[in-house]
DNA sequence: CTTTTTGATGAAGATTTTATGAAGATAAAA
DNA sequence: TTTTATCTTCATAAAATCTTCATCAAAAAG
């Protein structure tokens, strides 16, 4: 389940707007066409995000704003016909996140909300679906399951591609074997961890340009193996 | 004292620009002029910040982001010439936290550097456990299982690390050879602690400016050793 | 100031850990 | 069932690390 946003402005169509593109990437929505009803709806609802409007017919959008930091740090987008340069910096100083202008572009304030979003509930930040590692040299096409070294597509087993992406999903991260085992062999795996190395070793030959001098999946010793790509 | 900000732009003028008013409002500011000094300016620094333009001379900005990205969830300011729509989109999905077109108002994007902090700072997830010593002289990062020397990264052996992770939970403490075999060579160790000496003596080679004059790893004669980091 | 004790250092052999190829075991596909 | 691909284990080779020792330097004691 996606978040819940609330859009406050108090032009009716420019809600509606903002609703349909939000509702369309699975956000649930909540409006406001004033400041009373803002506050009170903020209150009752606590929306992950706010779109605030500036001007509005009963509080002044900057009061709203400056309410609703008194007791919450949700973010908070102003969205506003007000240009010039001093609304803006007043905007952040109320404690805004960020400040669009009207007109505005639909999808550019979609990603606004998104990158807020994604800095605000502190997931871990998703990979993108085409990792690639030195200019290209190796690429994982995640929705293809698939694996390029120098453009040449390489077949990995499940074990080696799974082994591969646990790496990439935490770059630099030493692993021991014992974490390698439950991660990609499973938790109730109950061989012995040396087989983790003959997996290394294969896939090493598989992705590496020079298996005596690898680039990309490096021995710790003593504790285990490190994904060291660019 | 304020934040650290890595500004990454190839003209130097606006590079010029920007570091001037970040250091009007009290910012520590390093530059970089090409996308590979950028990311080993970010690994040696530890930047609180980045402002990264998007076309540099050597790797396009686009892949300097998806690089910090995936180690690191330093906050990220797009600043740069492709105004488009698509190119706004991209650099959000990229994992931008903002996205500034030039020419750009410097007291507009303060503002955006300020909210941003703000927001960051009162999250304050430590994405890994760094210790540091003498303002970054010597690094640890225990997640990483990394140590670093002026920036360089040295190379430890398994109980290097160990001695090492051993004196930094204690500093100050002084430690007997046997505490230490305890500690470091595991309770059932056989050997003899004179051994002790000889790791002592190979960390020091590493870690210390002059081993003549160790600041970390201090002999206290006739007891054993005691790590003098601050 | 000399003697005695303790620490520092470089190097060699011992030990531990990892790499690798191959064989048997297991699972999946034909 | 047969065939094929994949996984696990094992033995051995190779690499990295650890321990010890001999020697020299430094500190404390007499």
């Amino acid at each position: 389940m996606k978040s819940k946003i609330l859009v406050v402005d108090d032009e009716p169509k420019i809600v509606e707007v903002v609703r349909s593109y939000l509702e369309a990437e699975g956000y649930a929505v909540i409006e406001a066409f004033n400041g009373r009803d803002a506050l009170s709806l903020f209150e009752r609802e606590y929306p992950a995000l706010v779109i605030l409007d500036l001007m509005l017919p009963d509080i002044p959008g900057e009061e709203v704003c400056q309410r609703l930091r008194r007791t919450s740090r949700v973010p908070i987008i102003m969205l506003t016909a007000k240009a010039e340069e001093e609304y803006v910096v007043a905007g952040f100083d109320l404690g805004a996140d960020d400040y669009v202008t009207k007109p505005f572009s639909p999808r550019q304030l979609m990603a606004r909300v998104e990158a807020l979003l994604r800095r605000t509930t502190a997931e871990a930040i998703p990979l993108s679906k085409l990792l690639s590692y030195n200019e290209g040299d190796l690429v994982i096409d995640c929705d293809r399951h698939e694996v390029r070294k120098t453009g040449q597509l390489v077949a990995l087993t499940p074990i080696e591609y799974k082994l591969l992406l646990t790496f990439a999903k935490y770059p630099r991260k030493v692993f021991t074997r014992d974490e390698l085992v439950t991660l990609v062999l499973g938790a109730d795996y109950e061989g012995f961890d040396r087989t983790i190395d003959a997996h290394v070793k294969n896939l090493r030959q598989k992705i590496e340009s020079d298996t005596k001098d690898p680039k990309y999946i490096l021995t710790v010793h003593g504790i285990g193996y490190q994904f060291g790509g660019e």
